[in-house]
DNA sequence: GCGTAAGCACACTGAGCGGTGTACGTAGCA
DNA sequence: TGCTACGTACACCGCTCAGTGTGCTTACGC
């Protein structure tokens, strides 16, 4: 039985087993929570066997951690390095690009323990993302682009938290107050 | 030994069991998290007995729900009955009083089944808090006090949102936007 | 072709969880 | 004084969880 890569219902899928573990948590941690999935489901879920997963992972915590650390290149460049768009386009885009619930947002509330590593590693995300919102503030003529940066950070975490409550989506609403916040820091004359 | 109320460490407090225990709730769902705070632990905390604290509640999820409940009065009134301010005061006096961890969008995200009771309270809850807002708008005269509401209701849940990722106070970036909006809304003529 | 590294299967442990059963103590009211 | 409602003490159950031990299988590089 040399028959690899059997498919969903068949063990055995082989290779790749990291990749199919973080892929599955991604999933896993946001439909039903961090705590609210366990390591069995998880491996039942990537294919892999428990043994494997902790190969790759000291634990649970390192886990979360990694996972965490997955979103860095989905979310951050995607918009920001678009440059078929103006600078206050791109402030835009940001909340065309959201996910159901912010990860970060859902480490920082799950997680009790604010030394935690995921903790820590979410504190540090949304600084930088702000600091990145604040670079493309500056870009695009804003006076005062620190201040409008954190605005629209508040504003994406706001959209995220209430679509989470509200089971309905709220980054329109986000937008909306976003674009006000745009036009009324960028002086007409530079706005392009 | 007809000594009652012994205080922190004996234990034999008596009466009261049901505000004890919502007390201590309050205080451990907050810091540890709902999933993170176990019943013995709360038992402890509010001094109460295990047995007593399912005589009072049917189980976790009831405990959790009457949690949530609690926050309605503590919370609703308190800003829009106050009428020693202007409308556009209480619209702004909402920032301040504020949770460092919505205890609803704790709820939203520690339970992960939608069709919980306390998911549902916690949406009914925003909806009405949203409406309230709402409500406080139209009085101070602002055109399109829905969307005013609505939008308020967005800051003051990415404040909270972002107080919890950050660790540090967001709610007055909220204020300074909210105050943007409201003025943007109110027609000078009607502003008082 | 063979060694090695990666993965698999499965049983298992110890701890913590939510929740219960039982018997006893005590305060307040009639 | 004695009844009743509320509270206590503590052992206990079944379950789930994170994590481990052991032995076997397979794919890939030399």
């Amino acid at each position: 039985m040399t028959e690899l890569e059997k498919g969903p219902q068949g063990r055995r899928r082989g290779r790749g087993a990291r990749e199919r573990i973080l892929t599955a948590s991604q999933k896993l941690f946001r439909d039903q929570g961090i705590n609210g999935t366990g390591m069995d489901q998880l491996c039942a879920a990537a294919e892999v066997s428990k043994r494997t997963l902790y190969q790759h992972f000291a634990g649970k915590d390192d886990l979360i951690t990694e996972h965490l650390h997955r979103f860095d290149p989905d979310i951050l460049p995607e918009v920001f390095d678009r440059t078929d768009l103006t600078p206050r386009e791109r402030l835009l885009a940001v909340f065309d690009v959201h996910a159901p619930l912010c990860p970060f947002i859902q480490a920082a509330v799950e997680i009790s323990d604010p030394s935690h590593p995921a903790r820590t590693y979410a504190r540090d995300y949304k600084k930088a993302f702000a600091t990145r919102l604040a670079d493309a503030a500056r870009e695009a003529g804003a006076d005062n682009p620190d201040r409008l940066g954190e605005q629209l950070a508040l504003l994406l975490d706001g959209a995220a938290a209430r679509t989470r409550v509200l089971g309905t989506d709220a980054f329109a609403t986000a937008a909306e107050i976003a674009t006000a916040l745009i036009d009324a820091a960028i002086p007409a004359t530079v706005r392009d």
